[in-house]
DNA sequence: ACGAATTTTGAACAATGTTCATTTTATGGG
DNA sequence: CCCATAAAATGAACATTGTTCAAAATTCGT
């Protein structure tokens, strides 16, 4: 089954190749440049390959917003040297607000644009980026209960109102929300913000 | 001067029509539906005349997104009979919470579409409808703090952290962030989110 | 070498935002 | 009432988008 098992790994091969062009130009030059067109023109293919290997555009979307998961959980990575869950929280909402705020498209594509979101429905798939995610946080917000915080709270709703907090910061500033609202200092707003935040959590 | 007055209110009036029309359709088929062909038509005027009036689509989701603002203020006026700062506060933001899950799209639009912001940045004018509305929350954490609340803490930075929290969890709720990632309760979880944020609100 | 299966192609379609020469309507003086 | 001028409204036309699919090109197995 020689050929077969090539012409597998080939399929796979321009399959990544098809992503790798897309991502390319979405990272440089946005979403809505991000074209079936210019993205078969990126790669030396024509149109009509690219929908041989993804359904729609949202399928390509989909995946981009998966492998931005991959980088995030890459960043993180660096979070299983600190010990206390507490520094550990900390530590994620730093590294989160980074990769966001470096990677605005792709951050806008893992939590806010629904492209994604509608691929998953059409398909009838589970976000299990999300759920992945998502775990990893509550389980770090768990273990800071465990150490005798947050007393009097529930971990799934305080767990989700923490990433509100550092995700509503990211999409405020992504969105461009911050610059025509702050008289001063409106650069640094969200790093103020989030040690705002960083008081409170030494509180509970 | 009469006719020409007339013309001006003729003018002013099939402006408005216009907008009524983009509104209808956006509230009810959501921004991707709204398209100048759908508004011409369910005004019965052509597609050149909302060019007369509006310079491009931009420029009507920008006033689309301006009307969204009274109405959310509006729903604030109720929060004047509130006279402790911190009760208001808290109210801030159930009225908040409620009207970005009560009008999703228009919510978008108004705090993460980025149509609005670039037709700002076009005609070079400022985003004074979110300058107001943070007005009204930073006068209300500056009442609180007035009141003896948020000792240690900077008002602006607070501000923003408060106005990012409650913003995430609508921003979340909204792209369908939420359904994939709860495990238990996945309908309540705004609600219950930011019952934990007032229990800690009321420890600072 | 040749028929069959697979892969790739790009023309074609519908829908979108946008432009602008043309048509229609309104105005006001003779 | 007429008609020249201005103002307003029109919709055909263009460029660009996502998408489809019959045809062409390539590869495969015998």
């Amino acid at each position: 089954m020689g050929v077969a098992e090539r012409k597998a790994k080939e399929k796979e091969e321009l399959r990544n190749l098809i992503l790798q062009g897309a991502r390319k130009l979405f990272v440089q030059k946005g979403i809505e440049q991000t074209t079936i067109r210019s993205i078969a023109e990126a790669i030396d293919y024509s149109i009509g390959t690219v929908y041989v290997y993804f359904k729609d555009k949202n399928a390509i979307l989909h995946a981009l917003h998966t492998q931005g998961f991959a980088d995030l959980g890459g960043q993180f990575t660096v979070l299983f040297n600190v010990a206390d869950p507490m520094e550990r929280l900390k530590a994620m909402g730093r590294v989160y607000i980074r990769f966001a705020l470096d990677n605005p498209d792709m951050y806008d594509l893992m939590f806010s644009i629904k492209a994604p979101m509608e691929y998953l429905n059409a398909v009838n798939e589970e976000w299990s980026e999300g759920k992945t995610a998502f775990n990893v946080l509550r389980t770090t917000v768990q273990q800071c209960m465990e150490a005798g915080h947050f007393k009097g709270h529930q971990l799934e709703p305080l767990t989700f109102m923490i990433w509100s907090l550092v995700h509503g910061m990211c999409s405020l500033e992504i969105g461009q929300r911050t610059k025509g609202v702050n008289l001063q200092d409106a650069d640094g707003i969200v790093e103020q913000a989030f040690g705002e935040f960083l008081k409170i959590l030494d509180t509970l």
